[in-house]
DNA sequence: AGCTCATGTATATACATGAGGAAAA
DNA sequence: TTTCCTCATGTATATACATGAGCT
């Protein structure tokens, strides 16, 4: 599909053809290439410019999810720092949608054409960016995003073992290409949730509710 | 389940334990039931305080979803008003965990208490805040919550007529206890996804980003 | 060093809104 | 004029990854 069906109706911002062509790949601001990335690195093109494109690689398969995330701000972010080129905000909500696709062709193309202006004039303050980042000044860790296909691997292996010792996170993470520091933290946010399921309210309600107490 | 195998471990804000047996049931203050309740009004239950208690129906059943948000607040209003009472806030998440049961009992009756007592306090400015509803300063609609089994009728009637007529929808609502505006909403932004899934990005993307095109 | 537990931030999903348009009445 | 649609996009809620305190 192009975008030729669009044009003719396209009552939003002009677009240049050649932002249209390249909509589907999602930029990456080099400046915040600075965390451990582990498994989406392969897929990350540089240009001359600084700036990186990538096209996530879950919209290859079948994931749905977010490789895309412009590195190192949050989609939060992103969608507040747009007022400066676009007047006014927008929404995690929007910028997800636009991560992972899920616009009509002409919105995404609208969007994409704010973004990279934005990305533009970023470029300027890029640098200021980068140094900061570079005396480690940023305090959380970005999100991970784990495939699918590697939550159905830790998901088996919960079923057998669900607390493996140091040396098995450290397989799993090698053979899922992630950090070992995920994987271990993965498994206490399966433990703590299969705790709930089995131990929690889920239960104990049931017989108490149903008594149909009246509170105080 | 009693609340027993955790008194003697309990380390947090010690709890009456007559608070801790009516745990599950959530709190509904009657100041807010204003706007249009379509299908959970049957477990709710008054007192003579002007405090309602309702056990939100989903928890009888399969449904892993929330009747019993706080009528007229959102969970964040909610978690930003418990402030008042504890000192500082709760995210929403933290209030959306409680009211779908996704807490350890303890950490539920900790946070049953600061509700209880926010709640208590809200009496007093209960009258005030129902003026105000009254003279119907609410903008938004509250969120309706569809049942599952609902979402799969609904989802049935797609299947065979993605645009019903104004009686059709009618009919629906009604069978499915729901209001008509809902219905037609549902239907709208069902209608929406769909589009989105057949003639957007996902289609087109495959094609395009596969070449590996560089973006500028 | 690694666990549990409460709880947070970031992301994703579900319901809602409003502008603009087409057709009914 | 009313009614209902589409489309962009919002707010409210739910889920997934992360953190830190306290303990072993």
């Amino acid at each position: 599909m192009s975008c030729q069906a669009f044009t003719s109706a396209d009552t939003f911002i002009p677009l240049n053809s050649d932002a249209s062509a390249t909509l589907p790949l999602i930029m990456h601001h080099s400046a915040a290439e600075c965390l451990p990335v582990s498994n989406h690195a392969t897929n990350v093109m540089s240009t001359a410019t600084g700036l990186h494109y990538s096209v996530p690689s879950c919209h290859y398969g079948n994931q749905p999810s977010t490789y895309g995330v412009m590195a190192g701000y949050t989609q939060t972010n992103v969608g507040e720092a747009l007022a400066a080129v676009h007047g006014s905000e927008f929404s995690q909500t929007t910028i997800c949608r636009f991560e992972n696709l899920q616009l009509s062709f002409k919105n995404a193309c609208k969007l994409k054409a704010i973004l990279s202006k934005w990305l533009e004039e970023a470029e300027q303050v890029g640098a200021l960016y980068n140094e900061k980042v570079g005396t480690n000044e940023r305090k959380r860790k970005r999100r991970t995003t784990i495939s699918i296909a590697a939550k159905d691997a830790l998901e088996r292996h919960f079923g057998e073992q669900n607390k493996p010792s140091s040396q098995e996170i450290m397989r799993m993470a090698e053979e899922l290409n992630l950090e070992k520091e995920v994987v271990r933290v993965w498994f206490c946010n399966r433990r703590q949730r299969e705790k709930r399921v089995k131990t929690s309210l889920n239960q104990s309600l049931f017989s108490i509710s149903k008594e149909h107490l009246e509170c105080r």
